[in-house]
DNA sequence: TATATTTATATGATAGTATATATTAAGACG
DNA sequence: CGTCTTAATATATACTATCATATAAATATA
């Protein structure tokens, strides 16, 4: 859970935002972005919604059985070229 | 926002459990659960993370431009043989 | 130091949460 | 049919935390 808030903050840095450009865009007080990255509270599905679309992320929930996969493809982690990441099950019909 | 909230109620009729056992699991009142699926509440992220992982989902931060992937293989869009649904992003150092 | 920029804190209104209770739905059986 | 019982979902009220507004602190730069 720490880790969405963490990856909001990595984002924002990453876009060059300062908290209050983010505040401004989100429309939030920069207060709270404040004491989001800091977790010192527990946000709202809205909020986290809205920050990471600014941020140009999407909050999404994924199967288990595919976490791994996902995460490889975000973290980019190329270079295993041997067998394929994913291959689709066979369940047609 | 809300596309959350019906994946949660899907997921818990899709792994058999009521309302009350999904509360009992979560260490959730009931009457949260009802709540929640009514769309009545804008929950915190730590309610969703808990109920999220109860019912083997993980709650990620996508990037956009992994958006369409990840849902393609979230919802299974097996099929497209022809071109490759995802390729390393050319970006070794 | 003075000024501007960025981040952190304090306090009252709003909304989620905990506990308990009520409503609804479906079956069993006289 | 009627109502008894039980399961499943919905609502009511007190408590706590987020959120809004405003202000303060910290950091940097000249």
């Amino acid at each position: 859970m720490e880790d969405l808030i963490e990856e909001l903050l990595k984002a924002r840095k990453e876009k060059g935002f300062t908290q209050s450009e983010l505040a401004k865009l989100v429309g939030l007080p920069q207060g709270h972005i404040s004491s989001i990255e800091q977790g010192k509270i527990d946000i709202r599905i809205s909020t986290l919604v809205q920050i990471a679309r600014i941020l140009d992320h999407e909050v999404m929930l994924i199967p288990r059985q595919f976490n791994s996969l996902v995460k490889a493809i975000i973290e980019e982690k190329e270079g295993v070229e041997s067998e394929p990441l994913w291959q689709p099950d066979k369940e047609e019909d």
